[in-house]
RNA sequence: GGUACCAUGGCCGAGUGGCUAGGCAGAGGUCUGCAAAACCUCCUACAGCAGUUCGAAUCUGCUUGGUACCUCCA
C-alpha cells in the first residue's frame, strides 16, 4: 500500500502526508463570502476538497474539517451598497445584511448538495467569531506586531518580516513589497504599504458595525480565519485548503497571524487549488466572465449551448488534477457529460451484478485479462495517494469499462476472471465511485416511479415486438426520445432505459 | 515593473528521459427488423530554435505566445 502523498505549497513539494493526532486529520478551507451567488469557478475548491475529505475518511482518519463562511466585512450586493443607515428608508426596503447572507448561504448550501460535497464538521462564520478576532488582534498588539490607527488596527508586516519570514508561502520578497508604488485606498494610516488590516473603523454609513477596543468597526478579512481555525483546529493543524488566488495575501497574513498569537507555524500542508479559466481567462468577478451555478444547472447563459448538470460538473472538475488549470467550454462540458454517463451505465450495472461461486471456474480464467483488471484496481489506490490524481483513477476507470460491458453483453464470459478480482472489481468500483469521487447517479431521486412508469411501456414495446408490430414498437422508442428517455434494446431481448 | 506558472493531436486533458494515458468528436467494422447503446479497429500530438544524451513531450538555454498573483477574488 502506498502512502498518500500531497503538494505543499509552501515547500513546492509532494510529501507523504503525516497527520499531527495519529488516526485524526484537521482541515480547513477557505469558503464563500456570502453576499452574491457562487459561479463555477467556486465549485472547483469546494470538489477538490470534498474529494480530499472523502479519501482522508476512507483511509481511517477521523477529520474534522472546517469550512467557514465569510459574512462580516464590505456589504453589498450587486449594484447595492448596503449602507444605508442614514437614509431614511423604511426598514424593509433597507438591504438588511442578515438577509442577504441568509439568502446566499442559502443558495450556497444548496449547490454544495447538488454537487454531492459532504457538508463540513463546523461551518463557522466570520460573524459569530467576533470575540475571537478581537482577542487575537490583541493578543497581537500586545505582542508589538500591530497598532491602531485612527481606530483601525494594522499588522506590522515589516516588523514581522524582520523576525520571521513573511513570504515564504507564495514565494515574495519582502523588500519588493515594502517599495512597491502602487495607488490603494486608506494607505495612509498604515505604516509601510504592505501592512494589513486587522480591524477597519467603520464608517457612518456603515451597518456592519461591532465594539471593539479601538470604536466601533469590523474585522479584517484575514484575521477570521486564524481565529477560527485555531479555534477549532488548534494552533497547529494538517492542512489548510483554498484557491491559488488566496495564496497572497489572505493565506500569507494568516501565517503572520497565527504564527505571532500561537508561536508556531500554523498549518502542515497547504493545498491550493488552481483556477477555472473561461476561454483562457480566469473566471472572476472583477473579469465579468462568471457563469453562476444556477446559470450552469439551468443553461440560462449566453455561452452555454445546454443545461450541464452538477453531477457533470463534478465529473469535468475531476477529469483534471486539481493544480491544473482548467478551461471551460461547451465541447468540454459535453464531452465529459457523455463520458460520465458511459461511466455510469456500466459502474451501476456491475454493482447489480450478482457474483456467484460458479463463476469463478479457475480453468476458464483468461490469465492476461485477469492480471490486467487486477493491476488497473491496485492503480487506483497508486494514483489517489499521487496528489489526489483524480485524473488517472478516472482513465483507469475508464480501462475497465469496456471489461465490464463486454460481460455484460456476454462478449467476455464472466468465468474470464476469478470470483475474487470480480468481487475486487465490484467492491473497489463503488468504494471509488461513490466513496472517493463522490459521483452519485442522478436519476435515482425520482427513480422508483418512473422507472415503474417505463416499465409499462417497456412490456408493451415488448409485447409489440413479438408481434412484429413495429410501427407500435418504433412509436414508443421514438415519442419517448423526443423527451429525451432513450430505450436500448438488449442482447438478450430485454430493455434499458437512459435518460439523455 | 516585481514574482510565479503554463504552452500536448479537431476539442478537453494525463504525463517528467526510452514502455506511444484517458474522455469527447471523426473513420471503418461487429451486433441488430431498424435505431441507439455496447464492443473491436483506426486517427500516434507535444509552440519555435539551439543544446545535453545512445535516446527528450519530459533536462538546459534562448525566442515567441498566454495566464495568475502583487487590490476584492475560489
Amino acid at each position: 500500500m502506498s502512502h498518500l502523498k500531497v503538494y505543499n505549497s509552501l515547500t513546492r513539494k509532494k510529501e507523504i502526508f503525516k497527520s499531527i493526532t495519529p488516526g485524526h486529520a484537521g482541515m480547513y478551507v477557505c469558503g464563500p463570502t456570502v453576499s452574491g451567488e457562487s459561479h463555477l469557478g467556486h465549485a472547483r475548491p469546494y470538489i477538490t476538497f470534498d474529494v480530499v475529505y472523502r479519501y482522508l475518511m476512507h483511509l481511517g482518519y477521523k477529520v474534522r474539517y472546517v469550512r467557514n463562511i465569510t459574512d462580516a466585512g464590505h456589504f453589498e450586493e450587486e449594484g447595492r451598497e448596503a449602507e444605508d443607515k442614514i437614509s431614511k428608508k423604511a426598514v424593509l426596503e433597507k438591504l438588511e445584511p442578515m438577509e442577504l447572507v441568509q439568502k446566499y448561504t442559502n443558495l450556497y448550501h444548496w449547490a454544495m448538495d447538488q454537487f454531492n460535497c459532504l457538508p463540513p464538521s463546523i461551518e463557522p462564520t466570520a460573524t459569530g467569531h467576533i470575540v475571537e478576532q478581537i482577542n487575537m488582534i490583541e493578543t497581537l498588539i500586545n505582542a508589538g506586531y500591530a497598532y491602531e490607527k485612527k481606530g483601525s488596527v494594522y499588522f506590522d508586516v515589516k516588523k514581522y518580516a524582520a523576525d520571521y519570514d513573511y513570504g515564504k508561502l507564495s514565494g515574495r520578497v519582502i523588500e519588493d513589497m515594502l517599495e512597491t508604488t502602487r495607488e490603494l485606498e486608506g494607505q495612509e494610516e498604515k505604516r509601510n504599504r504592505a501592512d494589513f488590516a486587522l480591524w477597519k473603523a467603520a464608517p457612518a454609513e456603515h451597518i456592519m458595525r461591532w465594539k471593539s477596543p479601538w470604536g466601533e468597526g469590523f474585522p479584517g478579512w484575514h484575521i477570521e480565519c486564524s481565529a477560527m481555525a485555531t479555534k477549532y483546529l488548534g494552533a497547529q493543524f494538517d492542512i489548510h485548503g483554498g484557491g491559488m488566488d488566496l495564496l497572497f495575501p489572505h493565506h500569507e497574513s494568516e501565517i503572520a497571524q497565527s504564527t505571532i498569537c500561537n508561536h508556531i507555524a500554523p498549518v502542515r500542508y497547504w493545498i491550493h487549488n488552481n483556477m477555472i479559466t473561461l476561454n483562457g481567462r480566469k473566471m472572476g468577478k472583477s473579469y465579468n466572465n462568471v457563469i453562476r451555478l444556477t446559470e450552469l444547472f439551468t443553461g440560462d447563459h449566453p455561452l452555454l449551448e445546454k443545461a450541464y448538470s452538477p453531477m457533470t460538473v463534478r465529473f469535468f472538475i475531476l477529469q483534471t488534477h486539481y493544480r491544473s488549470t482548467l478551461d471551460f467550454g461547451n465541447d468540454a462540458l459535453l464531452a465529459a457529460e457523455k463520458g460520465l454517463k458511459r461511466l455510469q451505465e456500466a459502474h451501476e450495472w456491475l454493482q447489480k451484478m450478482r457474483i456467484t461461486n460458479d463463476d469463478g471456474q479457475p480453468e476458464n480464467v483468461n490469465q492476461e485479462l485477469d492480471e490486467k483488471v487486477i493491476k488497473l484496481l491496485n492503480e487506483l489506490d497508486e494514483f489517489i495517494n499521487d496528489d489526489f490524481s483524480t485524473a488517472k483513477v478516472l482513465a483507469n476507470m475508464f480501462e475497465l469499462v469496456p471489461v465490464i460491458n463486454s460481460i455484460k453483453d456476454k462478449n467476455i464470459p464472466v468465468q474470464s476472471l476469478h470470483i475474487t478480482t470480480l468481487q475486487m472489481l465490484q467492491q473497489k468500483m463503488k468504494v471509488y465511485v461513490e466513496d472517493i469521487l463522490g459521483l452519485k447517479t442522478e436519476t435515482l431521486a425520482e427513480g422508483e416511479k418512473l422507472n415503474g412508469v417505463l416499465q409499462v411501456l417497456i412490456d408493451l414495446r415488448k409485447q409489440a415486438r413479438e408481434k412484429k408490430d413495429w410501427a407500435t414498437s418504433d412509436k414508443i422508442r421514438n415519442q419517448l426520445a423526443e423527451i429525451g428517455i432513450l430505450l436500448k434494446d438488449e442482447k438478450n431481448g430485454e430493455m434499458s432505459w437512459s435518460i439523455e
